[in-house]
DNA sequence: TTATAACTGCGACAGATGTCGCACACCGCA
DNA sequence: TGCGGTGTGCGACATCTGTCGCAGTTATAA
């Protein structure tokens, strides 16, 4: 169900990200807390868009500048572009991606260890999952 | 050394890795491989642009029809997208990328420990993986 | 040696993306 | 209560992407 997640930009997505880690934001915000940041305005087009999209609403304000908040789940959405960058790459199997992941060296064994036990614990008790479910 | 890889597109990247699949193959041997491919017309286009990018070069002809090559190798380009991917979702550590695979259930206790198995022995032979071989 | 179907070259287009600037609105302060 | 600065609304672009069709070329098959 619930594949209405919009299609997002990599900008797009950067700019939501910050929006997750941050529970809500002005455009500021994300502006100050970028790194390289483009001129202020694109970045308001990027919220622009997202408000379009659905991807995120207008939760009020902070003083003239309107805060947002997102409208689509970080894990459904992650989820979902997983899922796309799998199958443009690698034909939908997530274990050669990893196993890349491992031969270039960005996960380590220590890494690996820890997901291990974390799984272990997942699989036997029905899961935490906190909030937000999809099953696909 | 060598990050002069081309940006390319999804699509551009999906009918690359048939190339790379292939080791080379023309036109026609891709659109008849694809599942739901788009016209002729279409996929002649993205070879045409993945050419102006030298992510292939021609090497002759089958037939009348031209036979495309990879020139650019799969791994860097794994690297180089997977690295794209991670700094835009996950600001650029590969581990929580990893932990959702495993949360969404794409990747299995089984999968980590061949994982596991790789990366271990890998880690004290300094040995480099001989070819780029992608299991699926 | 031609006719013909298979390919290619080229051009076109709509929609998505990243990037801005300008003009106007609004809030707090002198 | 008028002023100035901060933020917004809107519009504009150049590119990139995915998609095609048309016309010309060329390798076989008669």
């Amino acid at each position: 169900m619930a594949q209405d997640l919009p299609d997002l930009s990599r900008f797009e997505l950067q700019c939501l990200r910050m929006l997750w880690d941050r529970g809500e934001a002005s455009v500021k915000d994300i502006h100050e807390a970028l790194d390289e940041p483009p001129s202020y305005s694109t970045i308001r087009t990027i919220f622009q868009r997202l408000e379009d999209k659905s991807a995120v609403e207008r939760v009020g304000k902070d003083g003239r500048a309107v805060l947002y908040r997102p409208l689509v789940s970080r894990r459904a959405m992650v989820r979902k572009e997983v899922a796309r960058f799998i199958d443009t790459l690698f034909d939908g199997a997530a274990a050669p991606l990893v196993a890349h992941l491992a031969d270039i060296r960005a996960l380590d064994l220590a890494d690996l260890h820890k997901l291990e036990r974390t799984l272990a614990e997942a699989t036997d008790s029905t899961s935490p999952a906190p909030h937000d479910e999809e099953s696909r």
